[in-house]
DNA sequence: GGTACTAGATGGTATAGACAACTTTGGGTC
DNA sequence: GACCCAAAGTTGTCTATACCATCTAGTACC
């Protein structure tokens, strides 16, 4: 009858599934526990871990009486939170613009195509956007993105919606890969970010995956002094009352 | 019987209190479910769902058959791990070796003082360790340490444990705060790395609670391009099998 | 001394049932 | 319509039991 994947796992994989198939939109409801023991012939305590632990990796929230809930914000539980630039700079009480410098469909270069595990000369869609606080330059966004994930991403209006927000709302989170360095500001570099060649910028370079595939790769580089990262974590619970 | 404290809740924290107070140090044993069972009068799924929720929070290490374990390597979960700088140096097959610039109790000074959260001219004791790879300087590292968490921080052979492994073992570490930028290096800074003043650095920056107190605050300063952090985060399980 | 095997201990999973806490919903009353 | 209240539905917790997989220690054998 139980086979070698435990039924909590069975169960765990089908909701999942379910979530990042996209057929269970963020915010709809996700069958109660009563109605998985019927369906799936499983015990409630079984179905309850499941759920509790889909729960605790924040893809659902659960209100007692109320029910079962597909989480919306999906990615962001991790440190270093994979964070809009607009809402960052909104949130610091400054004014946020945005000006569109390239917006094409490219031919992969080798050292972009392996980025994406994709063979050289792959069409890749590319926007360089460069996102001003209080009229000075903040973040300077260099972006590839791969159209079998975001098949219409050249026709977002990015004035309204920067890509940040698109892909998060089209494409289902399954992985986030991270680099953060520090560098000296190439003469074309220092131009778009209004700073001496050769000054410090801070560079975060991330790469998304999405339906098993690499999603988007991005360069965001910020004059020193202007941005960092933050992140904090803590161990347990570490209440001990 | 029952009271507003879930059983499992209160079990989980009676075993963290004996982990973080000491008295069960690291790779010790923690009482079996059964052992647990007749100890609390409580039913061995009720204990089970505590292990297994300290097991998912990496403060022991479970195996069938054998036992459940207090684990040793507490807080290197998080992405971006606290990772030590020898280790990350070792292991690039590089040889690693560490000079002692400053190892000093000082009076702190009030910018020092509010990162610990404690009265200007409280006495912290203070290291500076300069790490190279092969011979070339890779990480100068600012430590202040709280006396009270590591009382003979001061006594340590840095040329055998540096800081970070010492302070792991002694302190249970219960949150750390990150904070990632990049800077242009001072005259001091540029002559200690052996690069140019005004050239480019990453610097993290990093304060670590222990025992409800603020126990270290430190900056990691390395040449730009010789490191970078990096970090993954996957979504749920986010296999679909 | 070394080796192979076995019995016991331990964790991993699953069940059926129970009660409690909480939310939503619908009906009844004013 | 506005309000109150009871009923149904949902999650949170707990129990007692069961069977299985794995590891360990001790024993018997060579």
């Amino acid at each position: 009858m139980n086979q070698r994947p435990p039924q909590y796992l069975k169960l765990k994989h089908h909701i999942l599934r379910h979530i990042t198939n996209g057929d269970w939109p963020p915010l709809s409801r996700v069958p109660s526990e009563n109605e998985l023991v019927s369906k799936f012939g499983i015990s409630r305590m079984t179905v309850n871990r499941a759920m509790r632990e889909l729960a605790d990796a924040g893809m659902v929230t659960r209100t007692q009486g109320a029910g079962t809930f597909v989480a919306e914000r999906k990615a962001e539980s991790a440190m270093f939170e994979v964070r809009s630039i607009r809402d960052e700079i909104i949130s610091r009480g400054q004014k946020h613009t945005v000006e569109i410098l390239i917006r094409e469909l490219v031919s992969a270069r080798p050292v972009t195509a392996r980025q994406f595990a994709l063979p050289t000369g792959t069409e890749l869609y590319h926007s360089r956007l460069l996102h001003r606080a209080d009229d000075e330059p903040l973040q300077l966004e260099d972006r590839f993105v791969n159209p079998v994930c975001a098949p219409d991403y050249l026709e977002i209006d990015f004035y309204k919606e920067i890509p940040h927000q698109y892909l998060m709302r089209t494409a289902p989170l399954q992985r986030i890969e991270h680099a953060i360095e520090a560098e000296a500001a190439s003469k074309r570099l220092a131009r778009l970010l209004a700073v001496e060649p050769g000054s410090p910028l801070l560079t975060l370079t991330r790469r998304t995956w999405s339906h098993d595939h690499v999603a988007s790769y991005v360069r965001l580089s910020y004059p020193a002094g202007k941005f960092r990262f933050v992140g904090a974590f803590n161990a347990g619970d570490f209440k001990t009352p």
